[in-house]
DNA sequence: TGCGCCTATGTCAGATATGACATATTCTGT
DNA sequence: ACAGAATATGTCATATCTGACATAGGCGCA
């Protein structure tokens, strides 16, 4: 991750990744942020495979292409249920979602 | 699941697991559920493994004890989030997830 | 029986996440 | 370079989740 990206995400909410020494991180909020990440991730990929646009994606999940980028950012308004509600929108079953975090 | 305990929980906010015929669920919202009937799971058989009662474990995540058992009831008022903190904060790994949900 | 301890259930004010909207930025093809 | 589509960012009223509290039920033990 840049610096400057990381900068950004710290003067706001964030808090992240492999910048838990630099940030006042503990194991704990470490391993969630970064299980966030993945379902992010993970769902970016699954979208973009499937040949949508987030405004797709977003009125097959009832929600705004506003979020959708939230989600995929890894914005921390986002919550581990949205992106799982997503991802079980997009098909994913519970071995796929084993697999993006594990 | 019994009969009684499935109308209980219909009366109130649920609609869940092998009930998805029953009641009104759509796939998504049946794996949804299911989802957060293994972390539920997951957690009460790792708290009860390291013999914490679940006043031990609120304390180690901040929350009440009456939220621990409604997060170990499969309550609908719990949140996939506070499931996962839970269980990281027990010291779940990543694979150990993954393997709560597969 | 009575007494701790644990767990379950209900409720609620305050905290957080949500969808929607406006708007800005980046991308893609021409 | 331009237009149009896709994506990103900011904000906000409302919906949902949260911790805390009260209280009830259960279970073993003296």
């Amino acid at each position: 991750m840049k610096a400057a990206k990381r900068t950004k995400l710290e003067s706001k909410g964030w808090k992240l990744g492999s910048t838990a020494d630099f940030l006042e991180l503990t194991p704990e909020e470490t391993a969630y942020i970064e299980l966030k990440f993945a379902l992010s991730k993970s769902l970016k990929e699954r979208r973009t495979r499937e040949k949508l646009s987030q405004n797709d994606l977003a009125k097959m999940v009832k929600t705004s292409q506003s979020r959708v980028a939230k989600m995929e950012s890894g914005d921390p308004s986002v919550s581990v249920d949205l992106l799982v509600k997503s991802l079980i929108a997009l098909g994913a079953s519970p071995k796929d979602l084993a697999k993006a975090i594990a």
